[in-house]
DNA sequence: AAGGAAAACGTTCATAACGTCCAATTTAAT
DNA sequence: ATTAAATTGGACGTTATGAACGTTTTCCTT
């Protein structure tokens, strides 16, 4: 169970002793070592994985040559349509440190970005939507692989309603999960007054800690900003944090959200988060 | 009874007959562990559980009222607003032996159009997008799960352009990794024309043994049969199995896809799959 | 009340983890 | 450059684990 990461038996024992990586002990002595702290210490000393298998990740990353730069050699797998590849990338991105949000900032939103912007040819929507898919599973995995077992804090949100990009807002769940929060993830166009009404029907002790909205496109920005103001207001007297974020909240639009936290970028969130103390 | 927890029942057994865990016999033997015993002994070793229902932690309140029948209960829990529960009774229905087909065909869908048949309000809205939400996550997690090192054939598949819907596709993509293959679904709206260009670009060892196409709902019915039916001709042509499939594709519609795998159920692909030799 | 599926029984056995000791290596300080 | 301290990884006999097997008991449905 332990000795399949490419260190001795006799060290993880050690480590383990020593406090640095925490475990149970089953009814007859033996070391139990859950998977999720397995993950953080493999992330937190970037050890690098002998047999995936051994620890639940069926994956093999014999094909990671960290010598080419990060974002062309991703867009350059997407591009070739060589998904597993650009899979193993990114989880070996994930378990060699990398938190979520600079995966999300530096990696998969560079190269997305560059997929949306070629022509809508047959071949372009392919490679976005495989690209796209891939990234859904990725981030789902990792959010799987961070998520502790005793959330620090309760966190709901989603994308505004007509905004159908299911990525960033899994994203933001990926890191408040990584930072101890449970996420509620709402999805892609999720009306603001759905949001609402949950909030206003919850039992008190069950009210989330945080709420997120995420805004890559506005259908109609004047009244999506109003419904968001409203959302925002509802949050700030409840006591909840209210996070927005997106493409879409650049430039004048801005100006109309002061007093709220806006973010424009996953980092900006994760750093926001680890500072402010929820729950 | 005793494996709720992550060890075998030889270890339980064991820790059973040293003491380490307090028991009486029934008149046939079998050992009889009280609850507050299993708990005290759980808490002692935290050791985390893995299948909470199977000890009757969450809801079980009373054991006479357990045989409720499974839709409605998960139907209640997401109404209930309890994803927890509905991400943990999925997962131990899967842990259980069912497959990735059965649990789409018999809890998953029932309950999703359950939810989709209620009015549009702001509660409606919200319970149909944390259902769907909950229900990516685990079909994500159980296809991980079940998942293959090395995949008998390969699979390339998504929903019609229009379609908005990922989950009818993801379950197919988890159905087919269930059964030993390797699949890239492109996700929801992806036009045929783009799957026609894959297939007409790709090397022919790099060729797919399967395609499958999820149609939730058409845009233009004739137009996108036309279209539907010559992806099905190229697949046929190079030797590739076509299949599809979704609640779009029920009365007369179905007349004009004689000559091709019409599938109404998961659990009709599986089967198919199972006596077809791919790859 | 009967019959059949599912679960627990007891047993055995290969494998993996236990604790401990020690040599080899790396790192830091003199 | 030399010594001291710390970290590592292997070796050892011992014990725990989990999977297998055929048998028996329980539970659920009819």
């Amino acid at each position: 169970m332990a000795s399949a990461i490419g260190m001795s038996e006799s060290s993880l024992k050690r480590w383990a002793d020593n406090g640095l990586l925490s475990f149970t002990r089953t009814g007859g002595g033996h070391r139990r070592i859950r998977i999720h702290e397995a993950i953080r210490f493999i992330r937190e000393r970037s050890i690098p994985i002998q047999s995936p298998s051994a620890i639940g990740l069926p994956l093999d990353f014999s094909t990671t040559d960290a010598d080419l730069d990060r974002d062309d050699s991703l867009l350059e797998m997407f591009q070739r349509g060589a998904s597993d590849e650009a899979e193993s990338f990114l989880i070996s991105r994930f378990l060699s440190g990398a938190s979520i949000a600079e995966i999300g900032d530096e990696d998969i939103r560079p190269v997305l970005e560059a997929l949306g912007h070629v022509p809508h040819t047959s071949e372009g929507i392919l490679r976005e939507h495989c690209a796209t898919q891939v990234c859904l599973q990725v981030i789902e995995r990792m959010r799987g692989l961070a998520r502790t077992e005793e959330p620090r804090f309760q966190a709901l949100g989603g994308a505004i309603g007509g905004d159908v990009y299911m990525l960033p807002t899994l994203l933001v769940s990926g890191v408040i999960e990584e930072l101890g929060g449970r996420a509620v993830n709402l999805g892609a166009n999720t009306p603001t007054d759905s949001i609402r009404w949950d909030l206003s029907n919850r039992s008190s002790d069950a009210m989330p800690d945080l709420v997120w909205v995420s805004v890559s496109h506005f259908i109609d920005e004047h009244d999506q900003v109003d419904d968001l103001l409203r959302l925002g207001q509802d949050c700030v007297d409840s006591g909840i944090a209210f996070f927005i974020g997106g493409r879409a909240l650049v430039g004048p639009v801005v100006e109309r959200f002061t007093g709220f936290e806006v973010h424009s970028s996953l980092q900006s969130i994760s750093a926001c988060l680890s500072s402010a103390k929820l729950g």
